[in-house]
DNA sequence: CATGAATGAGAGTTCATTCAT
DNA sequence: GATGAATGAACTCTCATTCAT
């Protein structure tokens, strides 16, 4: 039915809305001070509304913790088809750098924020976040094999570089760049991983 | 007078007294479950008490932070002797790890967490922060200078060399490395951390 | 017209449904879980529906009330037959306390609860227990008429029944038998109306 | 220290203002509908400050409750000097009635409602209680082996006189008397008792 | 006839902060 | 200097009820 089809996309544009206000505001106030009431305002719906798309607090910041890890993975997908591991690795920190900075209040919340959901306590709350984990490290492993990155485990190399860019991505999200200009930062960023990347290839 | 100067020094005990409880319970039970009124529980004092020292919660977050960087900033000075400079990075780093592991709470405080102290969240909040900070770069420089650091800017060798402990220590410290047991933590980062110093040096 | 009556058939039936339904999840669940959204998803319809057979929560808890009256009258009807006024007497009550056992929540509407229906609240909203009451009341002056119940006005005898096996049954239903086993509830229930009523007679 | 004792006094008037003032509320308005706003709207003091003297709404039904018990003890008390079980028994059914009905609030938090709290959901939270039973268990028993009481276990005899009387004071409290008037309940009311108790005698 | 989206009022509870004593 | 009683504003969450479709 038309009608069905039409109901059902409603509903799915008003989670949208209220997962896209809830992180709007997430950067504008940050995580901790944002209530449901806030959100409820800014989407000038009663605060009863929200508890019509989502059970519980939980549940939102859940969905957006979700929808994070869905698309971060499918950004990584983009890089499968390149058939050299190195540059395939490279693109990969790339890529992961790039979607913090996009989205910065989504990354936050990913691997950031001391999350006061239940469900992200449990590890089962992580699942889709350990897929893209381990593509990173099955990727390491291939670049190690081919004898393309200094000698190490897999375990250890691909840490190191998770490490590296996710201190880069935080200390920028999290405001503690504060020497540097906002303008270079970005560039800073792309230096520092080019740095470091540059040196743990064989051929340097 | 003798007892004005015995009343000031009274004075900075007791702030002191406040401050360390508070950072113990930090540590011992988390940011969020923090109150005022547990913190004066456990120093056996009343919540109004609290105020005589500090005009306000963000107050006391601040002297926190202060302290914390007063703190790393001490241990950084123990490394200072060492004439070789590539030591002294590889010590520097180390115990920088080090801080971030044994106090969690107050790392977390100091370059993690999306403060509520206002004062913080302007710069000259962060003095004491920056001159950590130099001594790192100062030390990186020294390096490049004798040739012992794979050629860059002391900006973006020191950047990296810094994002990457604080990637280490911000994925521990919020709870992030599902995947590695808790024991292995440790090593892993230790491992990290020698992986890329070792490459970054112009010997391999 | 044929089609009308259908309709107030099929209208009838559906109210009967949602307060069976309504019933048997305040047995099931107690009286304060069981809200209109509850009931509306046992029985497959939504909320708003239900205000199609009812004006109200009120009218509903009304509805029940009046049909708890109605069955325990339809009950007490089955008695009437006995010839001996005494036996008919013993039967009277202990049929009551079969039914307060049987239907524990609507009894406890009925004769318990400090009912939130503004309806109840009003005089009118008893008749059809009144009419019980009587019946009860009509019994027990036969008894003293024949002789066969210690002396004493009818107002005065009937009450004191009535509140035998009201007390016996709401100590029951609202749970403060907490000494006693729960298997052996009923069996003291009975012998206790046993023993009064045994000694009432006077042939004792 | 006389301020010291102050303080603890003040404290106790209080808490005994705020249970006053819910027992109160509960008469006019019904225990549900009593909300903790309501209560501190009556004192004219913040919500807030319930909370300064009960941990939770639990607690202060927990007390109301309590208090009732020690004070029927208390009431039970005045009757064991008397010599004769039988006259002692008279009395005390007396004097659990007359406690029901000029503290009906009381009454009908401790025998009648449907309590939410927790700790009287708990057997232990009914101590206070068992003791009062076990009293008029007692009591009965006495009167059986004297030879008194029509011939039946302690057990039976003490819950059929308990129901009895309970019953009286809950349909009264519960406002089920409808048919009587106003001022006869009372007469009704030990009327009934009287009749009971007396053919219960084995003199009669 | 039936729906389900939306709401407003209200529930219990927490906490940083103030201030008279 | 120290207290602790008091508060106000905020929190998450629930529910009977309404109404356009």
């Amino acid at each position: 039915m038309g009608t069905a089809e039409r109901k059902e996309r409603d509903k799915q544009e008003m989670r949208r809305l209220i997962l896209e206000t809830a992180k709007r505001l997430f950067i504008e106030e940050g995580f901790e001070k944002v209530t449901l009431r806030r959100i409820a305002e800014a989407i000038e719906y009663s605060v009863g509304t929200l508890y019509l798309y989502f059970s519980d607090k939980d549940e939102m910041l859940y969905a957006l913790h979700s929808e994070g890890f869905e698309e971060l993975y499918r950004r990584q997908q983009r890089v499968l088809a390149l058939a050299d591991p190195l540059e395939r690795l490279r693109q990969h920190v790339r890529i992961y750098l790039t979607f913090a900075l996009e989205q910065p209040e989504t990354y936050d919340l990913m691997f950031i924020m001391r999350s006061p959901a239940k469900k992200i306590q449990q590890e089962q709350g992580w699942t889709v976040g350990v897929r893209s984990y381990q593509a990173l490290e099955e990727n390491v492993k291939e670049c190690l094999e081919a004898g393309l990155l200094k000698h190490t485990t897999p375990q250890v190399a691909a840490f190191a570089l998770w490490s590296q860019v996710h201190g880069i991505a935080s200390l920028i999200i999290r405001g503690r760049c504060i020497l540097v200009s906002q303008e270079d930062i970005s560039a800073l960023a792309n230096n520092a991983v080019d740095f470091v990347l540059a040196h743990l290839e064989t051929r340097t």
